[in-house]
RNA sequence: GCGCCAGUAGCUCAGCAGGAUAGAGCAACGGCCUUCUAAGCCGUAGGUCCGGGGUUCGAGUCCCUGCUGGCGUGCCA
C-alpha cells in the first residue's frame, strides 16, 4: 500500500505552488529519528576528510584573554560539528614560545623578582608585561628558589626565569581551557620546531627556489613575486630571524602531515600577514587552496556601556577565567558561538552579570530540563512510554506537532551547513528555535494525562526526540544538558 | 592612500542557494501560575534593512558607487 506524500497542493500567488506534506510522512520521519537514538545527526557527509583546525595559539606570556575565549568556543565547536558530519578533524595549539615576546616576559619577571629583594629597578619599562600575574610569578619563584638567582650570571638567570614562566603560564592556560571544556589533540611548540633545524631548512629551501636575496645586511624573501604587496624580511640585520620563518616552517609541517584541509582560526590583527604566508607556501610549491584562514573579528568589552580598553602588556585584560567566574562556562560559550565569526562582538560584562536572562542559553537548557520533569511525571502517573506501538503516533495530528518534527528532521542538515560554512552559530540558532517551539507546545498542550494514555505516550515519544536532539546539539556547542534547573 | 570586516527594531544580533507580510532575545506596555518547572507562554508597540544607482518577474541577500565605524598596512608576534 502506498501512502500519500502530500495532504494538499494549492496555488499561492504568483509563481508559488504549495505542497502540504502529509502527516504520515512526518510521523515516519519521527520514528526514524527515534530509531537512530544518539546517532541522529551523524552523517558521512565529510567523507573522512582529514581537517586540521588550529585555534587560540596564544603567546604564553599571560593568562588567556577574552579573545582567546572566543576562539576557544569557536574552534572547539567547529571541531565537534565537523566530526559529527563525517570529517576527521584534529585540534591543534601552536605555542609561540620563542622570540621577542618571551624574552620580554623573562625580563619582566626578572625585574619583579629583584624588586622583591628591594633592589631599585627604576621605572618599570613600558614594553614590559605589567600584569599582576607577573608579580605573582616572581613571588612564586622566590618561594621556590629564594635569593639564589640574584647571584647567578644574568644570562643564566634570564634563561631560568624564562623556563619557569613558560611552564607556569602554559599550565595556567591549560587549566582555563579545561574549565572551558576545550581539549587539543596536539600542541606544537615553536621552540621545539626551531630546535629541529626546520628554520634553517626553510631558509635553504627558499634560497634554492631562488626567492631570497640580501639587502641592507638582511635576508629578504621576494614575496611580491608571489602575490604579496612587498618583499619581507626573513633574517634581520642582527642575524636573528623574524617570526615569519618558523611560521612558514610550521605550516609546511601541516602540509607534510597530509591533511586534506588546514584551517587557521586567527584574530583580525593577522589578516595583513596572510598574503606573505600564502606567498611562501606558493614559493615552496604547496597547494595554497588547502590552507583556509578564518578571521574571528574582535571582541569589544563594555562595562555599563563603557568600552574597556584592553592591553596585555599593560596588564589591563579581562581573562578567560574571570569571564567563566562571572557568567559561567555554558553562558560564555553560548554567547561567543551565537555570533557569526565575521561579526564584531560587543560584550557587556555588566549586562552579563546583571541580567542573565538576556542569555538564551538558559532558555534552551530550560526546555531540556522541562522535558525531563515531564517524563518524571509520566512515570509517577504510571504511563510507560516504552509500552508503545508506533501506530499510536496517529494521535499526533496537530500542526505544531508536525512543525516540531519538521524542525527535528532538519538537524542533520544544520550540522552539515554549519560545518561547511565554518559557522557553528547555525547550530546555536537552531537550538534556540527548537527550544522555542517546544516551550510553546508545552504551554498549549498537556502532555501527560492519565485519562488519555495513548495520546500521552505519543506525545512523550515526540518530546523524547526533542530532548535527545537538544542534548545532542548542546554537546556540539560544548554546553551542559541539565535535567533540573 | 590601499586592503579586510561590519552597518537590519531603543540595545545585542539572526536572516541558509535571490522568493511570499524582514525575525529572535533584551528593554517598554498589557495579560497568564489550585493543572507536566513562570529561567516559560500570549498580546501590544517598535523598521526609508546606511544613502544612491543597476541586474531581475522578484533584492536585506548579487553588481557598481558614495558615507560611517572598527582593524590591518613593522627587520613585533
Amino acid at each position: 500500500m502506498r501512502k500519500k506524500a502530500y495532504r494538499k497542493i494549492d496555488i499561492a500567488g504568483p509563481g508559488f505552488i504549495n505542497f502540504t506534506i502529509a502527516n504520515s510522512m512526518y510521523r515516519d520521519a519521527l520514528v526514524s529519528i527515534r530509531k537512530q537514538k544518539t546517532a541522529f545527526g551523524t552523517t558521512e557527509h565529510g567523507a573522512e576528510q582529514r581537517i586540521l583546525i588550529e585555534f587560540i595559539s596564544a603567546n604564553p606570556t599571560g593568562p588567556l584573554n577574552i579573545v582567546s575565549a572566543r576562539a576557544a568556543a569557536y574552534g572547539d565547536s567547529l571541531y565537534r560539528i565537523m566530526k559529527r558530519c563525517g570529517y576527521r578533524p584534529e585540534r591543534e595549539f601552536y605555542i609561540n614560545d620563542a622570540g621577542n615576546q618571551v624574552d620580554i616576559l623573562a625580563e619582566s619577571i626578572e625585574l619583579r623578582y629583584r624588586e622583591l629583594y628591594n633592589e631599585d629597578i627604576g621605572e618599570f619599562p613600558v614594553e614590559a608585561y605589567h600584569g599582576q600575574y607577573v608579580i605573582d610569578l616572581a613571588q612564586k619563584l622566590k618561594s621556590i628558589e629564594g635569593s639564589r638567582l640574584i647571584h647567578v650570571a644574568e644570562r643564566d638567570r634570564l634563561e631560568k626565569m624564562k623556563e619557569f614562566a613558560l611552564a607556569q603560564i602554559m599550565a595556567m592556560q591549560q587549566l582555563s581551557l579545561e574549565r572551558f571544556d576545550v581539549e587539543f589533540d596536539s600542541w606544537v611548540s615553536e621552540r621545539v620546531l626551531r630546535g629541529q633545524g626546520t628554520v634553517e631548512e626553510i631558509l635553504s629551501f627558499l634560497t634554492e627556489a631562488g626567492c631570497t636575496y640580501e639587502m641592507d645586511e638582511a635576508v629578504w624573501f621576494s614575496a611580491s613575486k608571489f602575490g604579496d604587496e612587498k618583499d619581507r624580511v626573513l633574517m634581520k640585520t642582527d642575524g636573528s630571524i623574524t617570526y615569519f620563518v618558523p611560521d612558514i616552517a610550521y605550516h609546511i609541517t601541516k602540509y607534510q602531515r597530509g591533511f586534506d584541509k588546514m584551517i587557521d582560526v586567527l584574530g583580525p590583527d593577522h589578516h595583513g600577514y596572510i598574503p606573505r604566508l600564502k606567498a611562501a607556501i606558493r614559493a615552496l610549491k604547496h597547494d595554497e587552496e588547502k590552507l583556509e584562514i578564518i578571521f574571528l573579528q574582535q571582541v569589544n568589552l563594555f562595562d555599563e556601556g563603557e568600552k574597556v580598553k584592553m592591553s596585555k602588556r599593560a596588564g589591563m585584560i579581562v581573562t578567560m577565567d574571570e569571564l567563566i567566574d562571572v557568567v559561567g562556562k555554558d553562558a560564555a560559550r553560548f554567547f561567543f558561538i551565537r555570533r557569526k565569526p565575521s561579526a564584531h562582538l560587543n560584550f557587556d560584562l555588566f549586562l552579563a552579570t546583571q541580567k542573565s536572562s538576556e542569555n538564551p542559553v538558559y532558555y534552551c537548557q530550560y526546555a531540556h530540563a522541562r522535558i525531563h520533569s515531564i517524563l518524571k511525571k509520566a512515570k509517577k502517573e504510571n504511563i510507560d512510554p516504552d509500552d508503545f506501538h508506533t501506530r499510536n503516533l496517529k494521535k499526533l495530528v496537530r500542526d505544531d506537532e508536525m512543525l516540531l518534527i519538521k524542525q527535528l528532521v532538519d538537524f542533520p542538515n544544520v550540522i552539515i551547513a554549519a560545518a561547511d560554512n565554518r559557522e557553528p552559530h547555525r547550530v546555536a540558532d537552531y537550538v534556540v528555535e527548537l527550544s522555542g517551539m517546544f516551550h510553546k507546545y508545552y504551554q498549549k498542550h498537556t502532555i501527560v494525562n492519565k485519562n488519555y494514555p495513548d495520546l500521552s505516550k505519543a506525545r512523550l515519544y515526540l518530546i523524547t526526540a526533542v530532548r535527545d536532539t537538544l542534548k545532542n546539539a548542546f554537546y556540539l556547542l560544548g554546553i551542559s544538558a541539565p535535567k533540573k534547573m
